[in-house]
DNA sequence: TTTGATGTAACCATTGCTGTTACATCAACA
DNA sequence: TGTTGATGTAACAGCAATGGTTACATCAAA
């Protein structure tokens, strides 16, 4: 969700843009656009400057920039690994189980930002011109 | 959150157990348990049997079930990798993201599942253990 | 036939995310 | 200096997904 945002700051790399823009830009609306972004910048990815005909740029180049650290700034709370699951100290397993499960579903989230830290923004922007000009062929 | 099931499941490994206790177990309550009973008898995880006295058990022994099994039964849409972006073609970027995204995700994912796949039930029931021991060992 | 279990549907409550509106704030520019 | 155009932020509504609850049909064993 947060990578097209940064895509379309990466196409348009250099230039200002408008959470507006974005905004029409990722079929969303503006105020979404700007709670991205604040996490964004919190993760130094982007710079954003008050003022008429300003907005947010990428504080890096494409290249430099990778989908783990986009994938961090997003994901604060790592929801994914572990829900609300009240412990059950009634149950022999209880409790006992979430930090043996924890270690796991760490390693696994590490795993995964390894894999994601392989490709940059810049890789996903060839890609997207890459699919833009498969589909320019296969509809001509 | 099913693998907690699991786990009992391996902790009684052998016996057969009733939802009912199973929702108990975790907190819960049986229909919840019995819901994902259903993903998981669909990938010939566990076995299940109607009637008075019965229930559902392992049908394979806990070193032989990994967690990615695990996550494949019950992750049926891989909703965590495209939630509900509507493309917008107006937008340069616009649809063309979703399959270069789609690539980098579906890779990210493989590298997630071959992690889980390392650990298996028993290394679970194991890690509990070790901190149930631990942890009595610290409220001493 | 009774009993105790699953399978399943229907419905409600909660939660999290998104969209919307509104307003304060701030910086450039005329 | 006042206007303009942008962000920051709060408050609230709408929606989808999840889980809990209830209810009932079904099935198998005793």
């Amino acid at each position: 969700m947060a990578v097209h945002v940064l895509s379309v700051l990466a196409y348009k790399q250099g230039d200002r843009v408008t959470s507006h823009f974005l905004a029409g830009s990722i079929n969303t609306n503006p105020v979404t656009v700007r709670r991205l972004l604040l996490a964004l910048q919190e993760a130094d990815l982007v710079e954003t400057r008050k003022g008429a005909g300003f907005g947010s740029r990428l504080s890096r180049s494409p290249g430099r920039i990778n989908l783990a650290e986009v994938y961090h700034a997003v994901e604060t709370d790592e929801s994914f690994t572990m829900p609300r699951q009240k412990p059950n100290d009634a149950c022999p397993v209880g409790h006992c189980i979430q930090k043996a499960l924890e270690r796991v579903f760490a390693s696994a989230e590490q795993a995964l930002e390894r894999e994601l830290a392989t490709t940059t923004l810049a890789d996903i922007l060839d890609g997207v011109h890459a699919a833009c000009a498969k589909g320019r062929r296969e509809t001509k």
